[in-house]
RNA sequence: GCCGGUGUAGCUCAGUGGUAGAGCAGCUGUUUCGUAAACAGCAGGCCGAGGGUUCGAAUCCCCCCGCCGGCUCCA
């Protein structure tokens, strides 16, 4: 596990750009002796002008707005008067080729903002963009007949961007808002040469092999369907995975202190609005109600346990206080935001509320950290992204509240010794927040575990705790989850491991190979000794050939394949393949029976062999 | 929710106005096999839903739903 910052170029954060506020005036540098990101930086960049001036050179009414470069190539978005299908990205490329082919010097200067108002008169978007620029001047960037209003960073000549290739088309609502227009971005992805470039739309299309909604079906983890949509089924193999999961957090519970609870599915939807989620969130799922009365299904554990809490009185002695739960939640995602397992409208999380004094805030923190690295750690999760969320424009409590938990979370994160970056004004509405991200097989990024410390919901439902004083105070409320969804975590945790669950989380732990049906009466003893020690494992007694076996033991990601003939059965033994291929050769029942129980019980991963893998 | 794409057998896909197809999976039979696919046969479909155009619609049009890629949102 090692925890990283998140790179400053994220996929679509063009907000990334604009944070570079100072104008750039080294585009005069010969691309070389730039540093090998800030050169692909700069391709990436002309690229964005080159896209714009093959757009508006084949739609001449065209509006162009922005077009920055991000991770993997650029894209610009434009206002176009037809929308665009992906046979136009083709001639859009081909017309782009042809200003690279001519390679066109790219001139760079700092005009006017009145001069630079007369250029762009017929451009909305550059007029808006010009309007809230500081400085009286802006940049101003030409490449044969084109012209854009730049910040700077780019190559010499159009002839050096680089190897392209147009990838997809999609809308993007003006400045990132959805009351302004819908434009069209189109996107390529840019590498340094044609090998960089094949390479990486290789690896995206092999992605695709592992995407958890692909290999859920495979495996028979789970299915998505119509008739509840965001909503998983999970099969017996899903399940029992899942399951896995929950009974591990669980036994860490009395490690760490805390107390499992189980409240209600449905609330008098009094309780939202106490909470406040009611107003932030009015679509969530409701059902009727006697009288006046409205019954909401929870979203959210957080007023379920201020309630628990507040249902009997607490001494100072009894803190902290720390209610966990798994059950469901359901929330009425948009239907547009639905994907896969990582963002469901049924879910549940490994959850939990701390209540605990001001005073032992760092300490609890702290906490909750060593059960962030304990939990990554055994799951082997690989790169984790840390971003610290501060206070937006809506939110309830007082903001000296906010600053207090603000400043306390980013110290410990400090102390904890991770790299973060600060997401301003992304906190919840009640809490600043940590949050821990995972990257999927796209490299899309999710946000799986969350610490959240909250002042104002304890506040509003009046929570109290009888000090030493014997004067009431209101606790410090501290939200966390780890794994977070455990249905986006499994969505994640699948594209993560490729399906190769290490043996105690395998849905199946060995399947047993009969060579011939005279060997299947064996291959069931050893399955049943097997069984005896708690193992998951199965029997493949098919009318299939051992091969055939093999393969679809292989293709279902079995750790370990047992194969029983003639020799094996007269010596009470097996014959051992792991599912990297490597042939462990014959091992008599016990020791293969010990050898699977102690890599279950060590929750070690076998070695990601993937010999001959699909 | 918005923009674009897309929806045919359990899965992957062919079929562009004239009798719905293939491979894999499934079932049955034969085969009894030593580390990634034995052979043969059978079965499987309101072509996402509804409406329209037409002598005739999987195919053209409208509308709805799901899914995919983005955008926005994410308690």
């Amino acid at each position: 596990m090692a925890f990283r910052r998140p790179p400053r170029i994220g996929a679509g954060e063009e907000r990334a750009m604009n944070e570079q506020a100072e104008p750039r005036r080294d585009d005069d540098v010969a691309l070389e002796t730039v540093p090998r990101e800030e050169q692909l930086f700069r391709m990436r960049h002309s690229a964005a002008h080159v896209l714009a001036e093959a757009v508006l050179d084949l739609f001449p009414e065209a509006k162009y707005a922005i077009g920055p470069p991000i991770e993997h190539g650029f894209y610009y978005d434009f206002d176009l008067p037809r929308t665009l299908t992906p046979n136009d990205l083709e001639g859009i490329e081909a017309r782009m080729r042809e200003s690279v082919a001519a390679d066109h010097p790219i001139h760079g200067e700092w005009i006017p903002k009145a001069r630079a108002r007369e250029l762009f008169r017929d451009q909305p978007y550059k007029l808006e963009l010009i309007d809230e620029i500081e400085e009286p001047t802006v940049g101003h960037f030409q490449h044969g007949g084109f012209h854009d209003l730049c910040r700077g960073g780019h190559t010499q000549r159009t002839g050096q961007v680089g190897s392209f290739k147009l990838t997809h088309v999609a809308g993007a609502y003006w400045r990132g808002d959805e009351r302004r227009p819908m434009l069209q971005r189109i996107y390529g992805a840019l590498f340094r040469t044609e090998p960089e470039l094949a390479a990486y739309l290789k690896a995206r299309e092999q992605a695709e092999r592992r995407d958890h909604r692909r290999l859920g079906r495979e495996l028979g983890l789970f299915h998505l369907d119509p008739i509840s949509p965001g909503s998983p089924f999970f099969h017996p193999r899903g399940a029992l995975l899942y399951n896995e999961l929950v009974d591990y957090v669980r036994g860490l519970y009395p490690k760490y202190g805390y107390q499992e609870v189980i409240t209600p599915q449905l609330f008098n939807t009094d309780i939202f609005r106490t909470s406040g989620h009611y107003d932030l969130f009015p679509d969530m799922y409701k059902m009727g109600g006697e009288e006046d009365e409205e019954i909401g299904i929870k979203p959210m554990n957080c007023p379920g346990h201020c309630w628990l809490y507040r249902a009997a009185l607490h001494s100072y002695r009894d803190l902290p206080i720390r209610y966990a739960e798994f059950t469901r939640l359901h929330r009425n995602e948009r239907s547009g935001v639905l994907h896969g397992l990582t963002r469901v409208r049924s879910f549940s999380q490994d959850d939990a509320h701390i209540y605990c004094t001001p005073e032992q805030m760092p300490e609890e923190i702290e906490r909750v950290f060593a059960m962030v690295r304990e939990i990554y750690g055994d799951l082997g999760l690989g790169e984790v992204d840390v971003k610290v969320a501060t206070r937006g424009e809506h939110f309830i409590g007082n903001p000296e509240d906010w600053d207090v938990a603000e400043r306390t979370l980013q110290d410990e994160v400090r102390r904890a010794g991770w790299d973060y970056a600060l997401a301003p004004g992304e906190a919840a509405f009640y809490a600043p927040k940590v949050e821990f991200h995972f990257r999927d097989a796209l490299g899309r990024s999710w946000q799986l575990g969350t610490l959240q410390i909250d002042m104002a919901m304890p506040d509003r439902f009046g929570l109290e705790y009888i000090g030493a004083d014997g004067e009431p105070h209101r606790p410090v409320m501290m939200h966390r989850a780890i794994l977070g969804s455990l249905e986006r975590f499994l969505g994640v945790y699948v594209e993560h491991t490729e399906g190769r669950f290490p043996l105690w989380l395998a849905p199946v732990q060995a399947v047993v190979i009969p060579i011939a049906d005279r060997h299947n009466d064996y291959a069931w003893h050893v399955a049943r000794e097997l069984r005896g020690r708690g193992l998951r494992v199965e029997v493949d007694d098919s009318n299939e050939r051992m091969g055939n076996k093999i393969r679809r033991a292989q293709l279902q990601r079995l750790p370990y394949m047992l194969v029983v003939g003639d020799r094996e059965a007269e010596a009470e033994a097996v014959s051992v393949r792991d599912r990297s291929g490597d042939d462990l050769g014959a091992m008599p029942l016990f020791q293969i029976a010990d050898r699977l129980v102690d890599e279950r019980d060590s929750r070690t991963s076998q070695a990601p062999g993937s010999a001959g893998d699909v």
